[in-house]
DNA sequence: CTTGTTGCAAACGGTTTGCATGGTG
DNA sequence: CACCATGCAAACCGTTTGCAACAAG
């Protein structure tokens, strides 16, 4: 962590200068949901985005924007879609030096936690070289009760 | 109990006999769609199920049907759902015997091949354990390119 | 005959699209 | 001033629900 010239871009910056370069003009919008995403430690739907951004009062966004925009960010590899289950699809920045991670997800209060292990993603890319698949991307989601949930069924330890 | 008249019964049979013990009546829709699925390799969505009932001919479900009998079916833990993303929820047998496994989906053509591996359960097991959440369930999707989609964008061997 | 089962059609909720307006370059 | 970006509302599509007809026990 000496580079000073570099001194890790914010994602936000990262994005917006991405898009530019992908030709994009810049809007306030964009540059409202971006922004959001940067500030979130996790994955958001739509619906979260479009709500969150109408709350601060700054700078609302219509609907249709948030999808189109949540489109091109996912297009240009910004953020990634998490799917899980429930219909409702979820947005993530892709952080520059960010890790790879996955999500568990609380069946009882919806609630997603994110988590990241070296021996599953080693697992999974040897299994990857033995498939007859490429495989590119891969998606894990675990279920359950989340500590809060499960502490209160059962013996709270 | 070594009955001898019980070899292997069919899942459809295994599922018969799990609704009736259950306290469910028997109905011919039903039938139709624990039928339908025991004759299938891989995952069917809602959709493919009420449009090969419709198509085979003999007995027409509804839609509604489809979709209130896989809840049944997934209550008594006779089907799981599969979900890959997309948005189509997909049911597939658990079969008595069969084997825990998973699904590499072709993004290109939209297949869907299952998979199965030891070494990434274990590792998925030994997560479990470390982490403050109760797991009960993991979903593994892997995306890419199937053989043939694979093959015909690239080398062929 | 009582109660679960099924079909039909309308309601639902997240997502996408068409079109007019407005801001960027 | 040309064109992308945005907002609005309607269309879409998979799924769910309400209700009436039907069949199993």
């Amino acid at each position: 962590m000496a580079s000073t010239s570099t001194p890790a871009p914010s994602w936000a910056e990262h994005a917006a200068q991405t898009l530019a370069e992908a030709g994009f003009r810049r809007g306030g919008a964009r540059a409202a949901v971006v922004d959001l995403l940067d500030a979130q430690p996790c994955a958001l739907s739509a619906y979260d985005i479009e709500q969150a951004l109408r709350d601060q009062g700054d700078r609302a966004v219509a609907r249709a924007s948030v999808y189109r925009i949540l489109d091109e960010l996912e297009e240009l590899k910004l953020v990634s879609r998490i799917d899980v289950g429930q219909g409702i699809t979820r947005y993530e920045p892709i952080r520059p030096g960010g890790h790879h991670h996955h999500h568990m997800v609380c069946d009882a209060c919806g609630r997603i936690v994110p988590f990241s292990d070296d021996g599953l993603e080693r697992a999974i890319d040897r299994l990857a070289r033995k498939v007859t698949f490429a495989v590119t991307e891969h998606e894990i989601v675990l279920h359950g009760a989340c500590a809060d949930c499960a502490g209160a069924a059962s013996a709270p330890r």
